[in-house]
DNA sequence: GTGAAAGCGCTAACAC
DNA sequence: GTGTTAGCGCTTTCAC
């Protein structure tokens, strides 16, 4: 009926098409009461037939909401990103509100222009990942702007906010107390970056885990890496490349685990008869290394999702509960065994 | 000044601080020629002080533009996606646009609801990766919509829309070129996802690069994958579990190659000595794979940012000329190697 | 150079 | 149940 190419319909356009006022299409649109069932459904045939869409800029201005999520991350792997991203898109599903990615650089640095960022954003609401979810300031200048924030695994303050938790700390007390298990003494510890508040709690979860078999971190050899392959290349051979060498080397992720895996290789030491070795992640890399790597996985997606759903709650007026404590896994693979007979 | 919390300054308010009118400051933000100096700069001096940030749903209701890019693919591996996004966000840095994510299930037997997805999220332009980039059905209705659209790397009516491109089969007949001239000729094929173009373009390429010296494709053991690692395993299987194996397999991604890697060391096939295998688009797991996998790397990120950036000039009223075609490169890595002696 | 008035498409408040 | 009026924050006329 209406020939003309690219107007977008509006509300006016069904009203004077359906024979009613403006006001009764929005509340049609709007599944409001008050309206007569047959005006309805003729409201709702020529909007269809109008191939109407409702303008977003328009209802927002009204209702002082954008109808827009923001996802902000840094530069994690590209699994970790599209976790991130599935379990918020899944939630954001079938509701009138789009999701947008935001990586940053060096967000504990520049946390004022990251804050700057998300308000030229106009963004109802935001998920935070790591480290960005750990930035005070940031989460100051949020709450100042009215800018919603549902926070994914934070190490601090988590009293602050939305929150999807998991356990960082016992999940590195799992894959520990594993390695342990299996009768390992003589440990290697490789840590991450500094800055990132992960490596404290997962060196924390390790303590736990020497400590229960009456271990202590002063007995254990630790190196510093930060979180990269080239980082714990370098680590693993400090670790690796003298006589009294641990048995078991527990590494704060898969990329520096799998760096290690491939010193051991260079320096004919086999995983896992001469030297086991354990990652956290669960990443790619973890299950193409050979061999696969015994891991962690931290529910990413899980906690994606939780914190998106809790956000569009929250959006829509609700209330939601405290922090929800995902669960992680242990991945017991291939890279783990019993320490060799002598060692 | 302005001690009022989470109150969002509007050109008003910096109109009746600066004393000017809303539409000299209008003048001063958008950078319009007619105003003073010296009111330019207290205009300026007053929204920063007031941390005001414009209202894109104010602005875009009247500029009937709504600032947003879409970017939407179908499961394609994380470092695909992660390379899309990258290239996208890099060229929209700095722009007042912002991109919004849109991964589909099953594109191609959902071309309607696409195209009312796209519709509905009231965007400006969105960039096409494939296969989405070619369905006729949807660009009609991106016609239709007026939403400008830029096609990466399409291999249907690629004089349609904007188009950044690659030369895909050329990849495809260079990879196996590669493996041919070691000596090969028991060659086997793992398949993508027959919706996506790409899988018969490639296709294409091996059987171009076969025909040189002088195989055809009935030759070859072929299975059929869809892209993803599961797939790709159950395939690798179907070709290496028997005697009369190939000798070297082209998978027509990375995640499929990686996992005929996998089985092949289950199996106790050593590779490159008694296997040769090659993959398709440099992902992380190539790199991170033992033996490192020869591969092609495809041009995705500067596809994208190449997309977003005729996207944007088109949106900005410019020109833009003919589709770019990226290069392609192809890695030989260390996991092709001449076929064993008595192959 | 600058400002006043109008209106983008929609919904809140209130009338009927 | 339904319609009228007003106005969200901004930019477009067009006047001065």
């Amino acid at each position: 009926m209406e020939g003309h190419i690219s107007h977008r319909a509006t509300i006016i356009d069904i009203a004077r098409e359906a024979g009613v006022s403006p006001k009764t299409v929005s509340r049609v649109l709007n599944d409001e009461p008050h309206v007569k069932q047959s005006v309805r459904d003729k409201v709702k045939e020529v909007a269809a037939a109008l191939n109407y869409h409702p303008n977003f800029a328009a209802r927002g201005l009204i209702t002082r909401k954008n109808y827009l999520v923001g996802l902000t991350y840094e530069r994690p792997g590209p699994s970790y990103v599209v976790e991130l991203q599935r379990g918020a898109l899944e939630r954001l599903e079938g509701e009138p509100y789009r999701l947008i990615v935001l990586p940053f650089h060096d967000a504990t640095e520049r946390a004022e222009g990251l804050g700057n960022l998300l308000q030229s954003a106009s963004l109802d609401g935001v998920v935070l990942a790591p480290p960005s979810c750990d930035l005070p300031e940031l989460l100051d200048t949020l709450d100042r702007a009215g800018i919603l924030y549902a926070r994914i695994a934070p190490h601090r303050a988590k009293e602050r906010g939305i929150v999807a938790d998991m356990d960082d700390i016992g999940a590195a007390r799992d894959v520990a107390r594993h390695v342990l298990e299996l009768g390992h003494r003589k440990i290697g510890i490789i840590l991450g970056d500094r800055t990132h508040h992960a490596s404290e709690a997962r060196l924390e979860g390790y303590r736990l885990a020497l400590e229960e078999v009456g271990l202590t971190l002063d007995r254990v050899a630790i190196e510093q890496g930060d979180f990269t392959y080239p980082s714990g290349e370098a680590a693993a051979q400090r670790l690796l490349a003298h006589g009294n060498r641990p048995t078991a080397i527990l590494a704060q992720n898969d990329d520096m685990a799998a760096a290690t895996l491939m010193v051991a290789r260079d320096l004919g030491i086999a995983v896992p008869q001469e030297l086991s070795i354990a990652g956290f992640d669960d990443s790619e890399v973890s299950r193409l290394a050979w061999p696969r790597l015994t891991t962690v996985r931290q529910p990413v997606f899980e906690m994606s999702q939780d914190a998106a759903d809790k956000l569009l709650r929250r959006l829509e007026g609700g209330e939601v509960g405290p922090a929800t404590v995902h669960e992680h896994t242990l991945l017991v693979r291939q890279s783990t065994a019993p320490p060799p007979a002598g060692g």
